[in-house]
RNA sequence: GCACAUUUAGCUCAGUUGGUAGAGCACUCGCUUGACGUGCGAGUGGUCAGCGGUUCAAGUCCGUUAAUGUGCACCA
């Protein structure tokens, strides 16, 4: 037992050491034992592509410390860690990589870029886990799971073959939203709104009956060439006489009809609108709802379509392969192959030159763009395949509502409600390679459509040969089943059997819609039940200045870089810190200096008990003749570990971690280590004694800290007598009805009042504490005092000390607590007028009280309707601030 | 436009069913007290954003205004 320790605590002497005693011990195994209840978290698994940041850092810490504590309270805990394959981010970073080489995807076909692909998740895949591993976290590393292994991909298929099988989901030409980077359609989650400046173009379009110019104002001119009608109010009456008219579409000559349609608001503009059903989701409805044709102007990589888009598309008409939902396209002749903004340019000029262009008036408007790239997103009437999602909403509200899953806070459950309610179809398609493919096979001659479990080559109906679908599917489609896929499902495994319904998710509010949502939805169609019974969100960690934390501005700070500077337990502590549940918090060096010191001190407080003790020292108990300082410092680590139960078990993590540090700084520390020094200074029972409080306070103290600081912890608990092998195995303290000391607190609390004034006084005095004073003591507590004596000699730098009933006072200082009056003969540094205004000061203050109690106290509102506990508290107190004043003008009649 | 959140000491933030406010950092003064100067002791500093209401009692509940932030919607 080494018990000469550093000075200073060194986490890199530690952190890796203890994690792989914790390793090789299997603690973070989760066993199964039958009638022992479980908890489980399945972790938010980070993308292959990611590093360890600050998000990640505080999410995984929450996980943990919940881990932590509920596995010491003797759970059978399960934390479930992996990746996730991440479609669009993956397979952006690859074509990245493969551009500097200058290599395209075409190049090598979808088989190279697989592999590929493979080799990049085989390299960096495990880089984040051997990140969390830094951090301390404890998960079941033997359960590891990826979005995309076998049995994960096994999920993924058998959901997507009953939710096809069930009607759920469907394949169809609609309006989805396109990226012209990513190449990708994207759900409508994954479009994120920017605000930016534009125009509103205001156009003529001619009237082909009555030769008038209708007015109306777009944002997009590009696209009307794609135009297909006009829209205005049934009901308004500046057009009453356009029913049934047409128009002529500038540039293309072409004849579009005039429609009325509830989407044409009179009060907008001009009360007229441009109808474009294959690119923009309005017009979509309007076009569905007049039977107008779609008109697709752009190619899938954001290009105006020219004259070989169109032929392919005729070819596939002719050859009957073309959905009949789908849009014909344009060639756009002149404007072919520009891209968006060229074209919009090329169009308007032409507008002008043709006497159609208005007016510009300049806008902000939101711009909708690619979560992933942020280019604009194109509304695209395109062949895709989508999840009914109305059906699959239903339940999943209801487990919320009825209080099956709860989000903490309580109030994202809005946001979840808001969403859910007025959800649309997911689409799940992706032009992608990475990712599942969709098990849906195409028949090359007659066309029939097989979803299927197993790879299909024959067509069942002709005998034709089979094409799988090219696309594969949107990344959260498989992270939606990661609560139960993890486990082993479609299997009836013993692990899904035990550990599901999972029991707390813990993620950032910003993927609420993206996964939360989903896996909710997801389990409760294929499980029948919710997911996880608690849903604890946790806010953004900005920077010093608020700012959010991304690689565009620079301001990430890395949690590993911390972590080598200060240490995981410091990182976490700070993370934990001043933070409640749905709040964003901002990181800084200074609070993790603080922490660091934290620990720091825990390290040589410690180092302060193991001092004392000897080779063979019996593990922690409490003996039978304990002194008064030892039943308050147990009473109030009784109460410490109610208070950070509780409060871990209502998800108040911040509030649990901040007990224990005042607990630890403020009450241990710095009182009652003191308290102790005068023992530990005597031999005999009373060393053994204090020793043996010491040892047990300071042992359990560690057990209730160990979630948030697991390292530092462990080495001391280890260096401290123990029973068994690890504390993060170790039993969690109880709360225990028999250390409660109510009467010895209190009067602990006399004796420390009265040091504490003591010290304030000669603060003030500007006496140095190697000026021992004597002190004369009038008190009604002459026990107490008598008691405190040994602790006045060390803590109030007290030299003899004397309770009695009266004391000569002249030439003394008197300091004043409601319990005592204490002289102290330090005359030839008193300045006695001074002194009169000091008492004379410190009396008005106690008037002040008095007469805010006592009026309290005549109040019949208050005596009649405040709680009895209430009001004898607040008599307690009256009583107190008098014996003070009658103290005190003793004093000043004195002077 | 709708909704939600935030507004508490110079700074960053706690404040658990309503009982007149706390911490860390910063600042001031003092300290080689034999665990720790990454420390110890003492102190300065707040009409808890404004207004109104409920209540015996409001930082805490309700309404309202303002500022900031976020989500959703609209955006021809």
């Amino acid at each position: 037992m080494a018990k000469e320790l550093a000075k200073q605590y060194d986490p890199k002497m530690v952190e890796d050491r203890i994690y792989k005693t914790w390793l090789d011990g299997k603690y973070f195994h989760a066993e199964i034992n039958e009638g022992k209840p479980s908890y489980t978290i399945v972790i938010p698994p980070p993308n292959i592509t990611g590093q360890l940041h600050m998000g990640h850092a505080l999410d995984n810490t929450l996980q943990d410390i919940l881990i932590r504590f509920k596995r010491m309270q003797g759970f059978d805990t399960l934390w479930l860690p992996g990746t996730d394959h991440a479609s669009i981010a993956t397979e952006a970073k690859i074509v990245e990589a493969m551009r500097e080489d200058g290599i395209t995807k075409d190049d090598i076909g979808r088989e190279g870029f697989l592999e590929r692909a493979w080799e990049w998740k085989r390299t960096y895949g495990g880089r984040i886990i051997e990140q969390l591993k830094k951090l301390g976290a404890s998960c079941d590393w033997d359960r590891e799971r990826f979005t995309m292994d076998e049995g994960c991909n096994r999920a993924v298929i058998e959901v997507f073959v009953n939710l096809y099988d069930k009607g759920l989901i469907y394949r169809g030409a609609r309006m989805v939203n396109w990226c012209p980077t990513c190449g990708t359609s994207i759900s409508d989650a994954e479009v994120e709104y920017e605000e930016k400046d534009g125009n509103f173009w205001h156009l003529y379009y001619p009237v082909k009956e009555t030769g008038e110019f209708l007015e109306l104002a777009t944002t997009r001119p590009e696209t009307m060439l794609g135009d297909t009608a006009v829209a205005i109010n049934a009901d308004d009456p500046r057009y009453k006489h356009l029913h049934g008219c047409h128009v002529i579409l500038p540039l293309l000559n072409k004849e579009i009809p005039i429609v009325c349609d509830e989407h044409a608001d009179m009060e907008k503009g001009t009360g007229v609108v441009k109808i474009t059903p294959a690119h923009d989701p309005n017009d979509f409805e309007v076009g569905k709802r007049h039977n107008l044709p779609m008109v697709r102007i752009l190619t899938y990589s954001g290009k105006m379509t020219g004259k070989t888009d169109k032929d392919e598309y005729d070819e596939l008409i002719k050859s009957g392969k073309a959905a009949t939902d789908e849009p014909e396209v344009l060639d756009t002749g002149k404007y072919a192959g520009m891209d968006v903004l060229t074209a919009r340019m090329a169009i308007l000029k032409d507008l002008e030159k043709g006497g159609f262009l208005k007016e510009i008036e300049p806008i902000t408007h939101q711009v909708g763009t690619c979560y992933r790239c942020h280019t604009a997103i194109e509304p695209m009437v395109s062949r895709q395949w989508f999840v009914k999602m109305e059906p699959l909403a239903k339940p999943a509200i209801d487990v919320v509502k009825n209080g099956e899953t709860k989000f903490v806070p309580e109030r994202f459950e809005k946001i979840y409600f808001n969403w859910m309610e007025n959800i649309k179809d997911w689409c799940i398609s992706r032009q992608l390679w990475w990712g599942h493919r969709i098990p849906a096979y195409y028949c090359d001659d007659c066309g029939e459509i097989v979803v299927s479990r197993v790879e299909e080559h024959t067509c069942p109906k002709c005998g034709g040969n089979m094409t799988q679908d090219p696309d594969t599917l949107d990344t959260w489609f498989s992270s939606a089943l990661w609560p139960f896929s993890t486990l082993g499902w479609p299997e009836k495994t013993a692990d899904l059997e035990h550990f599901f319904p999972t029991n707390t998710l813990v993620t950032g509010y910003d993927i609420i819609f993206f996964w939360v949502a989903r896996m909710i939805f997801s389990s409760c169609e294929n499980m029948g039940e919710t997911p996880f019974d608690t849903v604890l969100i946790h806010g953004l960690v900005r920077d010093a200045q608020g700012r959010k934390m991304s690689k565009s501005l620079g301001n990430g700070i890395d949690p590993l870089e911390i972590i080598e500077k200060y240490g995981a337990d410091a990182l976490r502590f700070t993370l934990a810190t001043g933070n409640s549940p749905g709040n964003d918090m901002r990181f800084s060096d200074e609070k993790v200096e603080a922490s660091r010191n934290f620990a720091n001190k825990i390290w040589n407080a410690s180092r302060f008990v193991l001092m004392n003790l000897n080779e063979k020292e019996p593990v922690p108990y409490i003996p039978d003749n304990i002194a008064l300082e030892d039943k308050w410092i147990l009473s109030k680590y009784n109460n410490l570990v109610k208070e950070v139960t509780d409060s871990l078990e209502r998800y108040e993590l911040g509030l649990a971690v901040s007990k224990l540090y005042d607990f630890i700084w403020d009450i241990f520390c710095d009182w009652y280590i003191e308290f102790t020094k005068t023992r530990l200074n005597s031999e005999g029972e009373e060393k053994e004694t204090a020793k043996a409080v010491l040892v047990y306070v300071l042992s359990n103290t560690l057990k209730l800290l160990h979630p948030f600081m697991p390292f530092i912890t462990e080495e001391i608990w280890q260096t401290l007598p123990h029973d068994g092998e690890s504390i993060m195995i170790s039993e969690w303290p109880k709360f225990d009805e028999s250390l409660n000391f109510e009467a010895e607190e209190t009067e602990m609390q006399r004796i420390m009042e009265a040091i504490k004034a003591i010290r304030n006084r000669r603060a003030e005095m500007n006496v140095p504490p190697s000026r021992k004073a004597q002190l004369n003591i009038i008190t009604d507590y002459a026990d107490t005092f008598n008691y405190g004596k040994q602790f006045f000699v060390k803590l109030a730098s007290a030299a003899e000390i004397n309770v009695g009933n009266s004391f000569e006072s002249e030439g003394s200082v008197a300091v004043v607590t409601s319990d005592a009056t204490i002289y102290m003969p330090l005359a030839d540094l008193v300045d006695f007028e001074a002194e009169r205004k000091r008492l004379q000061k410190e009396l008005d203050v106690v008037n002040k009280d008095i007469t805010m109690l006592s009026n309290k106290l005549a109040n019949e509102g208050f005596l009649a309707k405040a709680p009895a506990a209430v009001i004898e508290g607040e008599k307690i107190k009256l009583e107190k601030a008098q014996e003070k004043f009658t103290n005190l003008t003793a004093q000043l009649e004195k002077l």
